[in-house]
DNA sequence: GCAATCCATGTACCG
DNA sequence: ACCGGTACATGGATTGCG
């Protein structure tokens, strides 16, 4: 028997009539593609019997069923807990996964089962979870070497009987191969479609320096197709990294490789991507990753698009080169001269889709390890389950059954509690919050699935918490299942700071641990939510109730107490408070907070100069070192034209540094001239609008549902999650639906540069101005027949 | 008869 | 496919005035 070093990078199984076989794939300490194969694995699921009473009788009689069944390994009673509360279930084993459905089905109507649980765990995550295996950690496995011939594609096989996590080497990674593509497609009318489109140009880069690319001119698609397979298979990335792969890329390529009859077997065993959980592509024996997954959590970018993400992660692209954003790149192939520019574009892409998946692997592999995640599907799933597949290897190790997820009626409950703001300029302004306020809640509070009360008849006061407004109780012991789980979450992130205090910033180790506790973070504050969400496993409606209803509590008492202290409130959300700085006031403040409340509450910033409107939810502050915070406001809003966002800016920042009007109406003026002699780029006056449903849902027709409704008729494919951007031009609709254009076909003297001043710039500014009394007025007024005059006749 | 106001719909934000 | 609270644009329906 041997040992070596194991770094889990993805995890298949196959069925046969016998047994089920594990295959892990990874990296080995000595840096070789390697599998490990286990075909000891048994799967199983449970029945939990009506009572406790019939327990026996079904247990007798499902043991006899088994017993002229050789399909069924065993059936044993076992001990467990169900929502907290000793149960004793029959767990039923079997001897390939091939049969747990039909076992399943067989005994799920029986009269003494009440419910099958656990039957929904994937064989291939209940063995990473049964052994305690996390993905993107090392370990120190015992193996036998794989004698005989297997058709994978890796330096080793071998039989896997047993694995222990390894602590000696610290957080590290092994090297990875990585392989970034992009691929470009030749469609005379609209978005690719498999039938009528080709592909005219594949390019890929690698981290180990390589570049290559594939073009229609000198080979044909289906050459193409298999110059990019045999690639994939003989440099063998560890990672396959694209932009929009899952959605869009893949399950293209896949319908034209099959309409060529070319096929795309590039995975470790040979076999061709596959679609697999949460809407990702699978390949087996590689993670691939969509960086579209990553972006989704950049919410600073609201345009994902790679230019955008590669600026906003600090990627300079070489000198001179850009990278093309209008979707007629897909009539480029067309036009000769195009083509070359195709061809740049499409190799600038590759390098920079590997750019910023290097920048990403740290948090993608510290999610993937926090939550147990295979690294190729930790991206493309929801919150919901990442927060799920974590609070699921608690509950196991718990000795918690899983429960099912079950459809339910929604009915909606009040949240947080939000202070009107005080208008007008504030100086001089402390912003304190609780620091992770509704973990801390519910580890206080105890709230939990597994603690809620349904009826507290036969308890004293002194044994069950109560929640306020909403009366739901909560055994205040034993600590529950969410108390548990979160204070490991909590403790687990203090233990990465205090480790990161220790480490060079610019350290490897540095970088791995504090993506550690972002992604931590991440699962903490997703709790909450997670309790209120109707798809979760582990859904009890009063917990998320009884948290807010806590949450409101605490803030208005905290307010009170501020009042006490005689601090002048200026706002406060939730879990926050706004007061003027007084350091003597806000230090005793804190002090009875925390020993009134129970909670940590701190400053977490101070603003020199700060803003507020009438409305909630948005302000604006400068920061002691000169920057500036904008929240809420139009300016952080991607469904404002550029130009609006850019004008608010600059008027926040005149008005935080001037405390004054009147520099930020001169500057608005001068735009607003500008934008009347066409000065003002473009694509500065593009809108962007989600398209949130099927276009057939809409009961009304906003602009850019018209406008997505058009780019339909033209050929492209418009999906739920799309942006359509657009802009509005002059014409005889008053209807702004009528007159929203897809901006890729408006000239510019088509724009409407009166919907601009009075329903983009204009508003933009005055939102903040209006504090000062500013008014319409104040700017200057819409083109007239005279303005357009100049404009024609001005070079 | 017409302007002012209300209301439903839709999007994107805050914490 | 984590929650509720909130602001605001748009455009058609309703209201209020006389």
């Amino acid at each position: 028997m041997d040992k070596l070093l194991f770094w889990p990078l993805d995890i298949t199984y196959t069925s046969s009539e016998d047994c089920g076989e594990i295959k892990l794939w990874g990296i080995s300490g000595e840096n070789k593609r390697i599998v490990l194969v286990d075909r000891t694995f048994k799967p199983y699921f449970y029945a939990v019997p009506k009572n406790q009473s019939s327990l026996e009788a079904l247990f007798r009689e499902l043991e006899k069923l088994s017993r002229i069944d050789k399909k069924v390994l065993s059936v044993e009673k076992t001990e467990k807990y169900y929502f907290g509360k000793p149960i004793t279930v029959i767990k039923i084993t079997l001897i390939s996964p091939l049969y747990l459905n039909e076992w399943e089905n067989k005994i799920r109507r029986h009269p003494l089962v009440s419910e099958i649980l656990e039957s929904d765990i994937r064989y291939s995550m209940r063995y990473l979870i049964d052994k305690d295996i996390y993905p993107c950690n090392w370990y120190l496995a015992n193996v036998e070497e794989f004698k005989g011939s297997s058709n994978v594609s890796v330096d080793q096989i071998f039989m896997l009987n047993s694995m222990s996590l390894y602590n000696g080497g610290g957080v590290t990674l092994p090297k990875l191969k990585i392989l970034a593509f992009d691929v470009q497609w030749y469609s005379p009318k609209g978005s690719p479609k498999p039938e009528t489109s080709m592909v005219a140009l594949i390019s890929i880069a690698t981290n180990t320096g390589i570049m290559k690319q594939f073009f229609l001119e000198d080979m044909d698609e289906k050459e193409i197709l298999s110059s990019f397979s045999s690639f994939i298979l003989n440099f063998d990335p560890d990672i396959i990294v694209g932009f929009n792969i899952n959605k869009f890329t893949w399950p293209l390529l896949l319908s034209r490789a099959k309409i060529l009859d070319e096929n795309l077997n590039i995975s470790r065993e040979y076999s061709s991507p596959q679609t697999s959980l949460y809407g990702h592509i699978s390949i087996a024996g590689r993670a691939n990753i969509d960086l579209m997954d990553y972006a989704e959590s950049l919410y600073e970018i609201k345009i994902k698009t790679l230019p955008r993400i590669a600026e906003y992660l600090g990627i300079d692209l070489p000198e001179g080169e850009k990278l093309i954003t209008s979707p007629l790149i897909y009539s480029y192939w067309k036009n000769k001269e195009k083509r070359v520019l195709l061809s740049k574009h499409s190799a600038l892409s590759a390098k920079i889709i590997l750019e910023i998946f290097k920048k990403a692997l740290p948090f993608i592999t510290q999610l993937s390890n926090v939550t147990g995640l295979p690294l190729d599907q930790v991206l493309a799933a929801p919150v919901g389950f990442r927060v799920e597949w974590f609070l699921i290897r608690q509950a196991v190790k718990d000795n918690e059954l899983i429960p099912r997820r079950a459809e339910r009626p929604y009915y909606p409950y009040k949240g947080a509690f939000v202070l009107k703001p005080r208008s007008g300029l504030h100086e001089n302004i402390a912003v304190l919050d609780f620091s992770s306020m509704y973990p801390n809640i519910m580890i206080k509070y105890n709230i939990s699935p597994d603690t809620y009360l349904p009826s507290v008849e036969e308890l004293s006061p002194e044994e069950f918490w109560m929640a306020p407004e909403v009366g739901h109780p909560f055994r205040k012991h034993p600590p529950g299942f969410y108390k548990r789980v979160l204070e490991k979450l909590l403790s687990l992130r203090s233990e990465i700071k205090k480790q990161l205090k220790n480490l060079q910033p610019s350290s490897l180790e540095y970088l791995l641990l504090d993506n550690r506790q972002k992604a931590v973070k991440i699962i903490a504050n997703a709790c909450y939510g997670y309790t209120g969400w109707l798809g979760a496993r582990w859904y009890v409606k009063p917990c998320a109730e009884a948290t807010a209803a806590f949450g409101r509590k605490i803030i208005k008492e905290t307010i009170s107490i501020a009042k006490a202290y005689s601090l002048k409130i200026v706002y406060g959300d939730t879990d926050s408070i706004f007061v003027v700085n007084e350091p003597e006031k806000i230090s005793k403040f804190i002090e009875t907070v925390e020993k009134k409340l129970g909670l940590n509450i701190k400053i977490d910033k101070i603003y020199t100069v700060c803003l507020f409107t009438e409305a909630a939810k948005r302000y604006a502050g400068l920061l002691p070192d000169g920057r500036i915070d904008v929240i809420g406001f139009e300016a952080v809003r991607g469904d404002w034209c550029e130009l609006a966002q850019e004008v608010q800016l600059k008027v926040i920042e005149l008005v935080l540094k001037a405390k004054s009007p009147l520099p930020a109406i001169k500057y608005v003026n001068g735009i607003i001239s500008n934008l009347k002699r066409q000065k003002i780029p473009f694509e500065k006056l593009i809108i962007w609008k989600t398209i949130s449903r099927p276009i057939d849902k809409y009961e009304v027709v906003p602009p850019h549902v018209a406008v997505a409704k058009s780019l339909i008729d033209m050929g492209y494919a418009i999906n739920v999650g799309d942006k359509v951007g657009y802009v509005v031009t002059k014409g005889d609709s008053k209807k702004l639906s009528e007159r929203a254009k897809p901006y890729f076909m408006v000239n510019y003297s088509d724009i409407d540069i009166d919907y601009y001043i009075s329903k983009q710039v204009i508003p933009a500014a005055l939102r903040i101005l209006s504090i000062f009394n500013v008014t319409e007025r104040n700017f200057l007024r819409k083109t007239s027949t005279l303005d357009s005059w100049f404009i024609k006749r001005s070079p």
